[in-house]
DNA sequence: ATTATCTATAGATCTATAGATAATGC
DNA sequence: ATTATCTATAGATCTATAGATAATGC
């Protein structure tokens, strides 16, 4: 469940040599300039916001003047855009995976749920925060809205499938599970100290299939 | 249940007459000033952020000129913290009076949920995404935040007492159903029509109580 | 006299572009 | 020659203050 390596752009982590020297020392020695900027941008977005960071402060936390940002990257925005893109892509694409493997929805939704609160704990910043920047509401994220939306139907599909029948109407029930996961992006944020990862994933599991009425088959998770 | 009036300054709204007359017309002709400027702001921070909200924007919104906001604010700031502050207060005061009214913990939280989930769809404006905004975290806020952990541990207070002890940790247990309850900002955030107030209200604290593996004594409820 | 606005502006940003420069690669 | 940086800066903001002005209230 390394999936917070993928959410990373996988460009040859070589120490470059060739172009003018930096004034500053590297901020991650092993990556590109671009993962550096990556990474830079999202403690910075998710600590301060998108707007209240400046591409000055980006830059300084990489170690490079506040221009040459614009050698990697085209504006600002691009940057929050292919951060945002590359944190769904790895949950939409195990979503995939697990359509694609004849379970029964409770299991598959408990597979999902426990998949993307991984996620969302163990990126190396809480990249989750950016999802509620009001920024995203613009014309340069419409892309990963619409990635997001997609992995809700995911969530939709299966709470729909996986829900008893008491239950109501079953695409908010699917909101809820969804809102439920993303829950763990307020608790990393507010709460000082949180339960392992490994617990989390369990506990948020199993909570969503309770909310739903679902019969909890743990016959194929012993842990 | 009219809990989004509250959360407005309550000063006599009554149509100022004294001093220089605005240029624009007004936004809200029934309030004061300053409710004006709180309702522009509230609907440009959850919208577009609080930084990417400027002084210049708010005041065209209220239709007086940018310097004017500095007659009834002593800063941006005071602004976004009046907000916060006042979006909290009817749900801690709910959450303390149901406390002095030995009610069972289910039943209570029930109470709560409803109550919460009612205040946050009821707003004028969708004024809980500004409990994400990251600027939040800085000083002026400070307040705030701990006025919302103090909700946040009424919640794990309850949780705790009327969760099933199949369930692990009460504290994560109180903090998913906070979590869960605020899901519905997002929702209102992110979907385009939403189920009716009283629908969700009820359907989100069910959920509550299943997600705690508490039984639901409905004796009370008739809806 | 008091109130609530207005105009004007200082000073501090901030984003993005232009063009120079110091490396490597061939 | 190419790459990746640098310096310098244009032009557009943005927040907050100073002081003028146009109402009402007494």
């Amino acid at each position: 469940m390394a999936a917070c390596d993928d959410a990373v752009v996988s460009s040859p982590p070589s120490t470059p040599t060739a172009g003018r020297p930096r004034s500053g020392t590297r901020r991650l020695p092993a990556a590109t300039a671009r993962e550096e900027i990556l990474d830079a941008a999202a403690e910075l977005f998710a600590q301060r916001g998108y707007t209240a960071t400046s591409t000055r402060l980006i830059a300084e936390a990489v170690g490079i003047r506040q221009a040459s940002l614009y050698y990697h990257f085209a504006n600002k925005e691009q940057i929050l855009a292919e951060l945002l893109e590359a944190t769904v892509r790895p949950s939409l694409a195990y979503a995939g995976e697990l359509s694609r493997k004849d379970l029964t929805a409770a299991v598959a939704l408990r597979e999902l749920v426990k998949y993307d609160v991984g996620v969302l704990l163990g990126a190396r910043w809480n990249i989750g925060v950016l999802y509620a920047l009001p920024e995203i509401a613009t014309e340069p994220f419409t892309h990963f809205r619409r990635e997001r939306e997609r992995l809700r139907l995911a969530y939709r599909r299966l709470a729909a499938a996986a829900a008893s029948d008491r239950i109501g109407d079953p695409d908010v029930a699917g909101d809820l599970v969804f809102g439920l996961v993303e829950s763990v992006i307020g608790m990393r944020r507010d709460l000082p100290v949180l339960s392992s990862a490994e617990q989390l994933q369990r506990t948020v599991a199993a909570a969503a299939l309770r909310l739903l009425g679902a019969d909890d088959d743990r016959s194929d998770d012993p842990a």
